[in-house]
DNA sequence: TTGCTGACCGACG
DNA sequence: CCGTCGGCCAGCA
């Protein structure tokens, strides 16, 4: 469970993330050790979409909870309809309750 | 090999 | 208040 690349440890930790929950790219890339790189988790989950299992990344939203990715997922909507599908109430790219809804690792799996 | 890019974040004016 | 810029660093041409 080591020797992973930069990019399967972001993939671990998207797939940690709870049903209903969200992160942010900035969250995962200090569980990481790699705060000020939270370009690298987003740019990670670029590439997602061919890592398997597959890795939750409409669970991945940016430091204000904005869907900074749906752009990248095969539909524009899917993203928001993927996390409407788990309970998530998303507005104009905006998931509301974020701060209620917002899965820390740093702080839930706290090793 | 060197250089550019990027699903971000925080600081500065 | 709002726009702009730098930094962080792993992939890819």
């Amino acid at each position: 469970m080591n020797e992973m690349s930069f990019f399967e440890r972001v993939y671990e930790v998207a797939r940690l993330i709870p049903f209903g929950r969200v992160t942010s790219y900035g969250a995962i890339a200090e569980f990481l050790g790699t705060k000020g790189s939270a370009r690298m988790v987003g740019y990670a989950m670029n590439a997602s979409g061919t890592a398997q299992p597959r890795v939750p990344a409409h669970r991945v939203v940016n430091r204000f909870g904005m869907l900074s990715g749906k752009a990248h997922f095969a539909s524009s909507n899917l993203m928001e309809e993927m996390l409407k599908s788990e309970g998530i109430e998303v507005e104009d790219n905006l998931v509301k309750n974020f701060d209620s809804l917002f899965w820390d690792p740093n702080k839930e799996l706290a090793l």
